[in-house]
RNA sequence: GCCGCGGUAGUAUAGCCCGGCCUAGUAUGCGGGCCUGUCAAGCCCGUGACCCGGGUUCAAAUCCCGGCCGCGGCGCCA
């Protein structure tokens, strides 16, 4: 029986009564009606007597049909299954028994969809693989684990965008659709733009500089991008949301490094105030205590303390993920931080915007955060005068051609700037400790997955 | 892109190295039964699988080849 009904009237409760079951389990008033409704989230019949836990956003709670208070009641609740969606009407009651104290006596219950058996155990997620959740992620969220992922991800999406409007910059919106790649690599998808080859933007990068430049001083976009490398890792997605912000009138990278250092401790701040029970409970390794400051070391300086700790590295290389992990070790042991910035990165290995430096043109203004050995973030200050802007891009064994656009802003005004990209996902990772990326993303997109 | 590991019921696994004792074991799920205080309820009964194609062999889940799919490491990156 899917629908109590007569004729084609549906007796539903209206849910405009409907509470959440946090509320009653925090402040409801015991001996009162309540209507509650949710995703049945384990069910046990004993004969006379039913025990239901149902589930909402808010929390699970404890129902209980007997037969001799409802029998109406019983019969619908034993016709229950995992995972159905309900209605409960019935008393509040304390319960030393039930799970927060409290549960309801039902006096009607409502079945409003059913559930077919479902595929993945979804209590108990460890006990199917990744690749399965994920080919099942509407079913895989309903675990508490699991939602507190995306809830966690949501402050900290929040918690980076109210910083960067509580300190003057502006949000923009810049297109994803480009007509060439940003960075010149090969790294991009390409796309057909009614009868013209495109591409999907691999960084906001181009534009968030031309953000400063349009008078706007200091922009900041959270948004999607897209990398066509063909990644086998456990951090690596091809579509992820960057955290990027960009500034003018900058004295040097350092100022780039303070808005970065800020931001994601404000995002791990806010996601510790909002959620520390819940992260606790559900993530044992996350990152809960934040260090009182965080190292800033030249990749110089790098380079010794890893030759020091025996890791093979040359003069003038690029960390590898192996070099950044071993560093996150060392950092942590000696300045009792989680996180560092890398600095002067060798202008081989970066980009051709990136400004080098004025002395030791070897080097550059340029950064990575890592946190926990894994790179979160990378900045610098750019490049600003046309001439060298130029020189850069030709270097870089680019065509000046395609970057027109971009080249000429440069000769009508454009100050000192810098900025920097924050890896959404793998602050989120990295907060909570889990080992692989695609847990943090709700549809992940490697290289070989397309669906859901 | 390079390298490595893997594919057995809905899910997770044992078996594979050393072919036959596999009528393919176990857990969980699912269906049914008993049960008025459970809480991963319990007990009983039932249900359900060797990725696809080719080869070797008296005999293939097991060995070989090809394909498809999954996972991870590296490179590169956030």
């Amino acid at each position: 029986m899917l629908f109590t009904s007569i004729g084609d009237v549906l007796l539903l409760p209206s849910f405009r009564q409907r509470k959440l079951v946090r509320d009653l389990l925090e402040s409801g008033k015991i001996g009162q009606d309540y209507l509650v409704a949710g995703w049945v989230d384990t069910i046990r019949i004993h004969g006379n007597i039913i025990f239901i836990i149902v589930r909402d956003r808010s929390s699970k709670m404890q129902i209980v049909v007997k037969k001799n208070v409802s029998e109406e009641a019983w019969k619908t609740a034993r016709e229950i299954s995992p995972e159905y969606v309900i209605a409960v009407k019935g008393k509040l009651v304390e319960s030393k028994a039930a799970l927060g104290g409290r549960e309801i006596v039902a006096t009607k219950v409502w079945i409003i969809s059913e559930s077919d058996a479902l595929p993945i155990d979804i209590r108990d997620y460890t006990k199917t693989s990744l690749s399965k959740r994920l080919d099942w992620r509407f079913l895989d969220t309903r675990n508490p684990r699991n939602y507190l992922i995306f809830r966690v991800k949501a402050i900290m999406a929040e918690a980076a965008r109210r910083w960067f409007i509580d300190n003057d910059f502006t949000e923009i919106f810049t297109s994803k659709i480009v007509g060439a790649a940003t960075e010149g690599g090969a790294e991009v998808f390409s796309i057909i733009y009614f009868d013209k080859p495109a591409f999907l933007a691999q960084s906001p990068q181009l534009y968030k500089q031309m953000g400063v430049i349009c008078g706007f001083e200091k922009v900041f976009e959270i948004g999607p991008v897209f990398r066509a490398e063909p990644h086998h890792t456990t951090r690596h997605l091809t579509e992820y949301t960057s955290v990027d912000f960009e500034m003018g009138y900058i004295d040097g990278y350092d100022d780039v490094m303070d808005v970065v250092e800020s931001v994601v401790v404000s995002m791990i701040k806010e996601a510790i105030k909002k959620h520390k029970h819940e992260v606790e409970e559900y993530f044992p390794n996350a990152l809960l205590d934040l260090p009182k400051s965080i190292p800033r070391i030249t990749i110089r300086e790098a380079y010794m303390l890893l030759k020091n700790a025996n890791v093979s590295i040359e003069w003038g290389d690029d960390l590898s993920s192996e070099s950044e992990r071993k560093l996150g070790e060392i950092i942590e042991k000696e300045y009792g931080s989680p996180m560092v910035f890398v600095t002067e990165y060798p202008w081989q290995v970066r980009p051709f915007y990136t400004m080098r430096k004025e002395d030791e043109p070897f080097w550059t203004y340029s950064f990575d955060f890592l946190v926990r050995g894994l790179e979160v973030a990378t900045g610098g200050q750019r490049e600003h005068r046309y001439e060298l802007l130029l020189k850069q891009v030709e270097e870089k064994g680019l065509n000046p051609r395609n970057f027109e656009w971009y080249l000429r802003m440069f000769r009508y005004g454009a100050p000192p700037h810098g900025g920097a990209g924050i890896g959404l996902e793998r602050v989120v990772m990295q907060f909570l400790g889990v080992s692989n990326i695609r847990e943090v993303r709700l549809l992940p997109r490697d290289p070989e997955r397309l669906y859901p």
